[in-house]
DNA sequence: TCCTCCCTGTTC
DNA sequence: GAACAGGGAGGA
């Protein structure tokens, strides 16, 4: 499932692969992978890839019309991606035939003129592409509401982020909150910083505050050094796993014995949610 | 603010 | 053959 340090990993391994691309074709073979408010994915032909970024846990590819190309302002220059669950940006060879979970593929060449395929495959078929002006970009919710990046949130602002009586772990989930916290690192961070997630947000102090984000910004930097967490399906642009399950505080464990007490750990749920934690370190 | 649904492979 | 995994959309 990947969060926001899978997201990152893909991003840094994508880019070697389709940077300085140019798109020569794309094929969707399965609609509800494109966002309803897309533009249609057959204006992308023609677009180089300038750049690979993240936002919380989208993946944004960086688009520029060619020099001569007029009716720029109408073509898309952001192309969305949300992996979701299982969803996958594979670099293949070219010609290479869809497999069973191809949603979408992207035909490209690149800058010394080989021939390219980029396949998104989703086995759960959660994930989704945004191919978007800035202007429309901004017509998206999900988008226009998306909170700040964890990594460069100052406590201040962390702060003014947490508001209402609903359970801390709910708040990190939210991705208008901070973007890119998911159910696993949503549960470390709250082990680490010694909070139990049920808590009301309101009732945490300016103390629990700090060191929960303190916290939220350590475990996520160590999973990126990790290439991020593999429970199953995730997998970076090169096909590899990352290595930070190995190293998980709670996540996963619920009946076995925390790290640092060595207490059982309890498994409930919170915002729909399977939640593990330490009874006796967080409070 | 909380719940259900979407989707499919894996596990019990 | 049911329960489970879960981010986000949409409804209660």
């Amino acid at each position: 499932m990947p969060e926001l340090p899978e997201v990152e990993t893909v991003v840094r391994t994508l880019a070697p692969h389709v940077q300085g691309s140019r798109i020569r074709g794309a094929e969707v073979l399965r609609a509800s992978a494109v966002h309803p408010l897309s533009l249609p994915l057959d204006s992308l032909p023609g677009l180089g890839i300038t750049g690979v970024r993240r936002r919380g846990k989208l993946i944004l590819l960086d688009l520029a019309p060619a020099a001569e190309a007029a009716m720029a302002g109408s073509l898309p220059s952001i192309l969305a991606v949300h992996l979701r669950m299982t969803g996958r940006l594979l670099p293949r060879p070219a010609g290479m035939a869809p497999g069973p979970y191809t949603r979408w593929l992207l035909d490209l060449e690149k800058p010394d003129g080989t021939p390219r395929r980029l396949f998104f495959d989703d086995t759960r078929a959660f994930g989704t592409v945004f191919a978007a002006t800035p202007d429309l970009l901004m017509q998206w919710e999900f988008w226009r509401s998306l909170g700040p990046e964890p990594l460069e949130l100052k406590p201040a602002a962390f702060d003014r982020q947490l508001s209402g009586r609903r359970a801390i772990k709910a708040a990190l989930l939210d991705q208008k909150v901070v973007a890119g916290v998911g159910n696993i690192y949503a549960d470390e961070a709250l082990h680490r910083a010694g909070i139990d997630p049920r808590r009301p947000v309101a009732e945490l102090g300016p103390a629990e505050r700090r060191r929960l984000l303190a916290a939220l910004k350590d475990v996520l930097a160590l999973a990126i050094d990790q290439c991020g967490s593999s429970i199953r399906d995730y997998r970076d642009a090169d096909g590899n796993a990352g290595a930070f399950q190995n190293s998980f505080a709670v996540y996963g464990r619920a009946g076995e014995s925390c790290r640092t007490c060595g207490k059982p750990l309890s498994g409930c749920r919170v915002a729909g949610r399977a939640t593990v934690f330490c009874p006796r370190c967080q409070r």
